[in-house]
This record gives structure tokens, sequence and C-alpha cells, in this order.
DNA sequence: TGCAATGCTATCCGTTCGGATAGATACGGT
DNA sequence: ACCGTATCTATCCGAACGGATAGCATTGCA
């Protein structure tokens, strides 16, 4: 058999997407990838078939690890979940360190514009898993009775999708997650005038 | 005296300003920009001091243009004008095709994280400058009597700081502002759904 | 009409880019 | 112990990068 790998596969694609997540695609160099990774610039040719296909193999990882937390397989999602989604966001101790890059799948849209194909297509997941999730969480809270009749849930699902958005990109401009705790808060607030309660507290 | 200039700095800017707004600073080459501008790389150095300069200089015009629009001038702003404000961002019509490739400020700050200090000045900026506008509209609302009671103006502006990130974010990832029209449209029927009236027609 | 000043053209520089290649090395099945 | 194989190390490549420089062209004033 062959010589046995220096790191393996998954850590390897883990800490590139650290890194493709810190420093974008341009802003990157492959052998900055094989210092930081362990990776070989040959091994990055062979095995992962160069810089770009490692990107996006680092992106598709960054997506199914956010499909397959646990939060976005709560098929209890309320209301509630929402707030506590956008709370959790915008707070440093509940996100590990790497989240004050914001999100990786919005930073390369940002990088690309609509301009590849590949990148488009995840752009793409990504907006139906959170409209998806989203969506769900409200139509629960429907049934629940817990949402105000007059919310149209289409409108409220585009409503979240902007704010998740525009909070993790005030997140990287800031460079840590505390600056988005105000923002996070707010939204996570809003959220809650949704439900059956409309006061709140000052 | 000396010699005339090729392109006016007015015009040249702007060009500049377009490019890097469509392809980010790293995505962009002195090549390029010589060629669809017309400054050559000659007087890019001497006149405009390097690539980096001439992208403060094109994001500083950026930032006024904006400031110095006749939307953010307009001393009677209230909740409708903010209606108006996320209405026109989705609709094609009444924006120029730059627009399509999002927000110069933005996505300047996703490619630099927050790592650059100059850009970091130019991002508090352009916070302010929305955190104001969108702050004093809700005010003046509130004067008017025409404010829900029960809304904190602080975090009304934080939402509506985050809905204009994500907007732009996601006219810049669909690559034109059609694809915001809904988002734009749940937007401002929530920031009416603010006023006095609280009926929302379906 | 000549002169000083400035932008122009053309070329060169060293660096870094992503990728390719050749030979050394380590591994596991036989 | 040997051998095939896959990964390693160490280069090398052409291209593009941002920037620098020398000499030509053009300008308005003296």
């Amino acid at each position: 058999m062959s010589r046995s790998r220096k790191v393996e596969p998954e850590a390897a694609v883990n800490a590139a997407m650290a890194l493709f997540w810190t420093h974008g695609f341009a802003g990157l160099g492959t052998r900055q990838i094989e210092e930081e990774t362990g990776i070989t610039r040959f091994t990055l040719q062979t095995t992962y078939g160069g810089k770009m296909k490692l990107y996006l193999t680092a992106l598709d990882a960054y997506l199914d690890s956010f499909e397959n937390s646990d939060l976005m397989n709560n098929v209890e999602g309320d209301l509630e979940s929402i707030a506590t989604f956008f709370e959790m966001r915008g707070n440093s101790n509940a996100m590990p360190n790497i989240a004050s890059q914001g999100c990786f799948m919005l930073n390369s849209m940002i990088e690309f514009s609509s301009s590849d194909p590949e990148i488009n297509l995840r752009a793409d997941r990504y907006f139906r898993m959170l409209r998806q999730w989203f969506g769900s969480a409200l139509e629960r809270s429907r049934e629940n009775g817990s949402l105000h009749l007059d919310l149209h849930i289409r409108e409220m699902t585009e409503i979240l999708l902007s704010t998740a958005l525009g909070l993790n990109t005030i997140i990287r401009a800031k460079g840590n997650h505390g600056a988005g705790e105000k923002m996070a808060v707010s939204i996570a607030r809003m959220v809650r005038t949704w439900g059956p309660s409309e006061i709140l507290p000052t």
C-alpha cells in the first residue's frame, strides 16, 4: 500500500475552512494553506483537486455542519427558538472563536458575487436551509396559536433572513460577536413581539 | 505648465469605484484599472498614491455620494420614508445598474474583515450614517404620533440596519435587484406596521 | 521660441501566485 | 525481505502581481 498521510482529510478540510473563512479565497495563498494545514501543495493538487476544489469542499463541509446542527434539526422549533438563535449568534460565550469572522457562506457570496456557478449552487442551498428553518418554525408557532394572525409567514421569513445576514455582516466588520450583541438582542426581542404577548419589558 | 490629463480625476475615481465595487480589492489588478479607467499605472502611483489609496478614495467618494443623496438629506423623513427607502433598494428600475453589485461599503467590510484600520474608519462612518438616518426618521415618527409607543427606537434602528445589510447581501449574491424585491417589500411592509394602523392588506 | 512641469509610453524589477514534476520516503500486503 | 503505491520533499515553471524608472510628448507661461 501507500505511505500514510501526514494530515487526515477531515482535519485538513476543517483547518482549510477556518483559513478560507477568515481570509477569503483570493486572500489565501496555497503556500499559506501548506503551512497552516499540513497539506502539501502536491497533495492539494492530487488529492483535493487544487485550491478552488478545496475551497468548495470546505464550503460544503461548512453547510453540512450547519445543516446537521442541533439547532437546525430541532423539530420543536418555534418563535422562541428563533429568538434564541439570534441571541446565541450575538453572544461571544456561546459561539466558537471562528464565528467572529462572520458566516463563511455569506463571505463567500460577497467575494464571488454571482459570477461562479458552483458558489451560486451553495448559496441557494444556504438560503433554502435558512428560509426552510425560519418558515417552518413560524408555521409551528402559528399552529400553536402563538403567532399573530396578521403576520405573513413568507414575509416574516424574508425579514428573518435579512436580519441574519445583517447580523453576520456586522460581526465580521467589527471582528467580534460582542459587536453584534445589541443587534442580536434587538432582533430577538422583535421576534418575541410576534408572539401572543406584545408587551415589551423596558 | 504641464501636460493635460487624459482622464479627469473625478471620472477616473468613479470608474475605479465601479470596478472595485464589482471585483473587490484583491480581485482587481492594476493593469485592469489601467485598461478600464484610462489611468496609467504611472499616474496611479504618482497622482493617486497606489492601488490601496485609490481604493480608499473611491470608497470615500461612495460614502460621500450616499451622504449627499436626496434621501439622506430629507429632513422630513419618517416611517414612510424608511419604507420607501427599502422599496427603492429592491426595485431594478429605481436603481442604477451598478447597485446590482450590492453595497460597495458592505462588500469592502466583508473582504477586509476588521483587519484594516482605514477600512474600519469608513465602516464606522457608514454605520453612523445609517443609524443616524434610521434613528432620526423614527424619532420624527414618534413626535408625529405615528409610531407605536411600545417600540424602542434604538432597537428598531438595529433591526433596520441589519435588514439593510441583509438586503444588499442577497442582491449581490443573486446579481440583480429583482432578487431582493420580495425581501425589500417584506421589510417595507413590516416598517409600515410600526405605524398607527397595523392592519396589513393581504 | 524656449523652458519648466507634468502626464504619457515603454520597460524593468522583485515577489508571489497556482500548479507541475522528479526523485526520495514510508507503508502494507505478499 | 520485497515491491507496488501513494505521499512526501524539493524544485521549477510561466504568468500575473504592484510598483519603479527612464525618456518622450504635451502643455502654458515667460
